[in-house]
DNA sequence: CATTATATGTCGCGA
DNA sequence: TCGCGACGTATAATG
């Protein structure tokens, strides 16, 4: 057995599994009625309320409620779990340092503790990176510009680096910042940024060209763009549910990875994808629709 | 009772305890070794592995490992969950509309799935915010600058809301950008941004200043400001553990919020905070400082 | 360790 | 819903 829990626990004997678990580098949760009190780069604090407390072997602390992806308080990795029967109460603390923060689990009940032992594989890989999109218009730069020469990726310069660097077909240098999803003002000013770093490198007389590539931009990044002068050009974002999907190449060389739909700003088009499942038996649960959201 | 837990289930009575909880609008942990393929803003692809996944009633899921604070998969609140037995194997599906994106985990084993019912108080209560921040600088505008008049906040603009804005005692209009912590050059391109739009505002003649008010920033950050002509002004961070910590107020009125130390570049000083803690029974577990980590 | 930029960022607010 | 910016952002890459 691999995974070891004790139901509505004293909370000396929830202290004796944590030491366990402790032990064995086991992720723990810990489900019960507490409050929780943050110190650190901020402060907060929390009442009494039922929730979910899971214990990292690296540190990791994250307090879970019924709702959001985020937890509601946590600590991060590196932090060191401790746990203690104080007044007869569960008490967890998660101790860091550099910065020194703390975030502190009191429980009033201890419902239900488990530790199971976990595999921490890494091998997960996902495209659609911007990483990706650099590499696909590495294959075809031609899609920036008909012309355009990439001469080098993550070039330095003063501002920081520069996705991809080029030449255009008359020898002017050109910038070019590349985005995986819409883009706002910011990336505009970045892409400012560097064009200007590049012109203070080659020279004031030097027409350095700027170009923002993007599935999209918003109105005020596209004014931005406009007032300096710098471009834009559109590609279509990773094709998630599309006809690139079946790339799940995990085994064999992740070479030549297109997760991207490579097409120049030429017109608007729907992509419906059909997600046809047909389940044996099946349960499902979730969103209230509209309860008394918001 | 209020949390149920079935150990080593058969994947049907994994799927029954499943209908269950969804029924109830329960918080579920599924533990066991599963497979996971996300796909919708990228994709990716997860190989087989001992996890933690996590299903919340608001749609949430989260797939966790034994390190670090992040998932490694999830699927963001408003999703809906679905689970079904296929192969005589438990698989659990999230599904998200707009933007489309689907979660799916395919279990080999189920070592233990629980449900529990949680509150999802709100009264989280943080204080060192930006908004803290903005607060305390209102109370002595002089910190900024002797003779700086606020006139106010998150005034809009073209390029978008201004964190405080004012004159100085000759008159000028200053644009004051607020960070909570040190700041680097996407903070000077803000500030300078919106320099530019009260600058087009109020006339080209307008000499428009901009103060950017934070911990600290960047050597580049410091370039930056300094190209465009804008100021800088340092402000302590928030005293996390330090003398202004007992300021737990959560049911009297946050009037008054000065989780700020404000104080005007002057000079280095040391905040040393005491945590005395003294316990009965303790458990230690914790990072393994250098074994291998990384 | 600090700086920098990415992210399936997430989240809340306002138009 | 989209746009925008803060966040205890987290995380990886790099000097």
């Amino acid at each position: 057995m691999t995974a070891t829990t004790v139901h509505q626990p004293t909370h000396r004997e929830a202290l004796w599994a944590l030491e366990d678990a402790f032990e064995r580098g086991d992720l723990i949760t810990v489900f019960g009625r507490c409050t929780v009190e943050y110190d650190g780069r901020a402060a907060s604090s929390l009442g009494v309320g039922r929730r979910l407390l899971v214990l990292k072997p690296d540190g990791t602390a994250l307090v879970h409620t019924d709702e959001n992806q985020k937890p509601v308080n946590w600590q991060p990795p590196g932090s060191e779990h401790h746990a203690a029967v104080r007044d007869g109460r569960l008490r967890v603390r998660s101790v860091h340092t550099s910065p020194d923060e703390t975030l502190a689990v009191r429980f009033e009940t201890v419902e239900q503790l488990s530790a199971m032992s976990v595999s921490g594989r890494r091998d997960l890989s996902v495209t659609g990176s911007e990483a990706d999109l650099r590499n696909a218009l590495l294959d075809r730069p031609a899609l920036i510009e008909s012309g355009f020469e990439p001469l080098a990726t993550e070039r330095p310069t003063d501002a920081g680096p520069i996705d991809l660097f080029g030449r255009d077909s008359d020898g002017r240098p050109v910038v070019v910042e590349l985005k995986r999803r819409r883009v706002g003002p910011s990336a505009a000013s970045q892409l400012q940024r560097y064009v200007a770093a590049i012109e203070r490198e080659e020279g004031d007389n030097a027409a350095v060209r700027g170009i923002l590539v993007a599935p999209s931009v918003t109105d005020r990044a596209r004014r931005l763009l406009a007032e300096h002068e710098l471009e834009f050009v559109a590609v279509e974002p990773p094709s998630s549910t599309g006809d690139a999907g079946e790339n799940n190449t995990l085994d064999t060389e992740p070479a030549e990875t297109n997760a991207f739909d490579l097409a120049v700003d030429d017109s608007a088009h729907d992509s419906a994808g059909d997600a046809t499942g047909n389940d044996e038996s099946e349960a499902a649960g979730t969103v209230p629709a509209d309860e008394e959201s918001n």
